[in-house]
RNA sequence: GUCCCCAUCGUCUAGUCAGGUCUAGGACACUGGAUUUUCAUUCCAGCGACCGGGGUUCGAAUCCCCGUGGGGACGCCA
């Protein structure tokens, strides 16, 4: 079975050899049990950057948090990275050189690592937890925000060098806990340390880490290790309100779109477009030229309102585009499972009304309304549709009329078809639309769908026979 | 409260670093028109923005300052 994503031509073979130059990202979530598309995008852009310079992308899970990280939650990261096409160089399931990849595994190095900070003097225990030590003249201040009294320190300036936002400078006032007295360590820490021993070449996260970074730049420090090169993106807002995008938002989570049945292209074609643009104005393309085109001066720096009437817009301009036969290899499961067609639903008629449908069809979700009433033989009429054919005209007469003409048609193709229904109209004195409403409305209870003739052509002779006659039936009742 | 980041159509953005080619370009949405048997197709058109105030300059969307607005951080969460 193929995967709807389709694994990027563009992307080079990565050479075995381990290059100092090489550049090494990571993306580093903590399962919680969903994919939030502020995580995706994270991923994303992470596994762009790897891929756009040939370096490599690791998946490092950051399951401190031991209540909260089941295997399903693990699972759920996963089948979601998965699905939106990110494969990782190293990491779960897959291994490499710089493993475990599970910080629940990694106790030993934060050990290892904690004591050369405390050998250095620039760690110390209090409370049952251990603090990070600042360098620097202390003194006690009363502070409003934390309502209460605070030793601080008088630090020197850390500078950020951010590949998106240029240098940040910042100072870190504070002690902070590395170690609980529970004895887990604290996520500044190990994220430093896990970087410092994975490599990490390049830092891509959100922006709400930025304030966060001068901290995480004293640990490199102490540990005397060089700081990677940081990029912060800019975060996602809701739609509408204040505040980033938050688990209970519509459209946040990426489950959301596999239920929703999008395609998995077209959320990721999206979801790059969230901070980043390629400066030539094109949005839909080819994830082997986003991969070209992506670079950190493309990022942008300005938070993003998500908006989901675009998104729906690159999903149809994709479900267009498909090829027909993977239009109709990604319908079957979607109409299977609304219940529009089972095991009985014959293949060649499936394909053939997928066929006709594919241009007409906004999204998979909409798929099984849209084609429902070509495979129900006891469809039902449409009121709205009904009232609109049946204001004008005489569609009832019309309908009279076509039935023993299409009961002769031979071959059933359209230009037969065309030509027998001119021929009535000629010889009625009507016009050959007068016939056209009130056909689609028998054949489908709707007033629209697909192109009629080829509607008439797929449907087949036997069924277009048996549905206009039950209409005629039904009306006269 | 303190610190940090940011600021172009309703939304996503191009242009800002290297000031003039910008009466500010594109996309989504919206409105109108054309075509079509229908339509959720296609095509065309319209609507619509440089946050405010100072400064620098012959010239500012672009550089500087001050406001204002938006966002974020300040946990023994990650």
């Amino acid at each position: 079975m193929r995967s709807p994503i389709d694994l990027c031509p563009a992307v080079i073979q990565h050479c075995g050899m381990t290059d100092s130059s090489e550049v090494r990202v990571r993306f580093a979530p903590s399962p919680t049990g969903f994919f939030h598309i502020g995580s995706a995008r994270t991923a994303l852009f992470n596994w762009l950057y790897a891929r756009h310079t040939n370096g490599k992308f690791v998946l490092r899970v950051e399951d401190t948090d031991s209540a909260r990280n089941t295997p399903e939650a693990l699972a759920a990261l996963l089948d979601g990275m998965r699905w939106l096409g990110l494969d990782w160089d190293e990491g779960p399931e897959v291994g490499g050189d710089y493993g475990p990849y599970f910080q629940s595994e990694r106790q030993d190095i934060y050990a290892e690592y904690l004591q050369k900070l405390l050998d250095a003097g620039r760690a110390y225990e209090k409370d049952d937890a251990i603090f990070f030590k600042l360098e620097g003249e202390r003194y006690v201040e009363f502070d409003k925000y934390k309502n209460a009294e605070v030793e601080k320190v008088r630090t020197e300036p850390i500078t950020v060098k951010d590949a998106i936002r240029g240098d940040v400078t910042r100072n870190v006032e504070t002690d902070f806990v590395i170690r609980r007295s529970n004895g887990d360590y604290g996520f500044h820490f190990v994220n430093v340390v896990d970087d410092i021993a994975m490599n990490i070449t390049h830092v891509i996260r959100g922006e709400d880490h930025l304030s966060n970074t001068a901290r995480h730049v004293e640990i490199y420090q102490a540990l005397g290790a060089q700081p990677p090169v940081f990029a912060h993106l800019p975060l996602i807002l809701k739609t509408d309100g204040k505040g980033k995008m938050s688990k209970r938002d519509q459209g946040s989570l990426i489950e959301e779109y596999v239920q929703r049945k999008f395609i998995p292209e077209a959320v990721r074609n999206f979801i790059c477009l969230l901070g980043w643009n390629p400066k030539d104005g094109s949005e839909i393309m080819p994830i082997g030229d986003i991969i070209e085109k992506f670079d950190f001066p493309g990022i942008q720096k300005e938070a993003a309102r998500f908006d989901e009437k675009k998104m729906s817009h690159i999903n149809t301009e994709y479900l267009r585009a498909l090829p027909v036969e993977t239009f109709c290899w990604m319908a079957g499961p979607v109409l299977a499972e609304a219940k529009v067609i089972d095991e009985s639903t014959e293949e060649d008629y499936l394909h053939a009304i997928l066929a006709i449908s594919q241009e007409k069809a906004r999204d998979f979700e909409g798929l099984p309304e849209l084609v429902g009433p070509l495979f129900n033989e006891d469809f039902a009429v449409d009121p709205e549709a009904q009232k609109r054919v049946f204001k004008k005209g005489e569609p009832l007469t019309r309908l009279a009329e076509l039935l023993p003409v299409l009961e002769q048609v031979d071959p059933w193709c359209e230009n037969s078809l065309d030509q027998a229904i001119l021929d009535l109209a000629e010889k009625k004195g009507q016009r050959k639309f007068d016939y056209f409403p009130i056909a689609r409305l028998a054949v489908s209870g709707q007033a629209g769908g697909p192109d009629l003739l080829a509607l008439l052509r797929a449907l087949g002779k036997e069924r277009v026979i048996a549905r206009m006659r039950r209409f005629a039936d039904m009306q006269e009742a």
